[in-house]
DNA sequence: GGACGACTCCCCACAATCGCCCACTTCTTA
DNA sequence: TAAGAAGTGGGCGATTGTGGGGAGTCGTCC
């Protein structure tokens, strides 16, 4: 399970430091065999290559087929299967750089079964403090839960 | 499985590349033979021989005769044989160049069993972040997917 | 039947990019 | 404070993408 923010640099051929802490466990369960893609939030999405292929097969069983069509295009048609290299780190395909732009600096999101990579800037407000933060609007559904 | 977008230049022999990661599959899965068609995007679909026919298959099987008919005439009447010559490269017919003009710049996806060519333009507006994206129309689809 | 032009296919060359390696810096821990 | 691990930047060779030249083929027109 993934968890937790990790600050990190996209340096300027567009590569990025999977953090260490992850490595090995993405060694064992993939075989440090990642996919890159899009999903509905302005962030790049990371997933193991079997839980994206886990994703893309539970695309094919949605029941509205036009919805289902107009997602796997951006789910797949946007997917880069890459892998990471002996310094732990992974190349951003250029497609995928522009989104959002990564200029310099990301962080980085566990997110159980994949990683969320989001702009600074984009993160920043997101979850920060400010006007843009999602964290108000989610008060009510928090005290939901049994904590 | 095709995954993944390629931004790539049509040159003005109406030649385009074949990113060199997929070359070695096609040669293997259909032996570099390919049919360049269109479906019901604006933009050309490339098939492997093998997956055109079973397409075509599967346009015979369709219970509306009269929209079989209509999308047989489309699929197949528009459709253009080619192989990867040995630099890998494909030849596009001037016909279908013509088809929402590939002025230079195109974007090729991998979309599971096929590849889409979109002009440059028409991808970015489509896939991208602006007003035209398909993205904010298919997110809570999206979201209903366990991910 | 020969000349011409359009088109295709193949080869070569150059430039950009990728992937790999190395080295330096920073941080943590003993 | 020293040693090791992790993060970061850059160099370099191999590969890939791209443009252009030229030979061969086909069809058309004179």
């Amino acid at each position: 399970m993934f968890t937790g923010s990790h600050q990190l640099t996209i340096d300027e051929k567009g590569r990025l430091a999977i953090p260490a802490r992850y490595r090995e466990e993405l060694a064992e369960s993939c075989r440090s065999q990642l996919v890159i893609t899009r999903g509905p939030n302005p962030c790049l999405e990371i997933y193991p290559a079997h839980e994206f292929l886990r994703v893309a097969d539970e695309i094919d069983l949605m029941e509205d087929r036009e919805q289902a069509e107009l997602v796997k295009s951006v789910f797949v048609g946007l997917a880069c299967e890459t892998e990471i290299d002996k310094q732990g780190r992974v190349l951003l395909p250029p497609l995928l750089r522009r989104y959002a732009r990564f200029n310099g600096s990301g962080v980085l999101m566990g997110q159980t079964r994949r990683f969320d990579l989001w702009p600074e800037d984009a993160w920043n407000e997101r979850f920060g403090d400010g006007p843009g933060s999602i964290l108000p609007g989610i008060a009510s559904a928090f005290r939901t839960l049994k904590r």
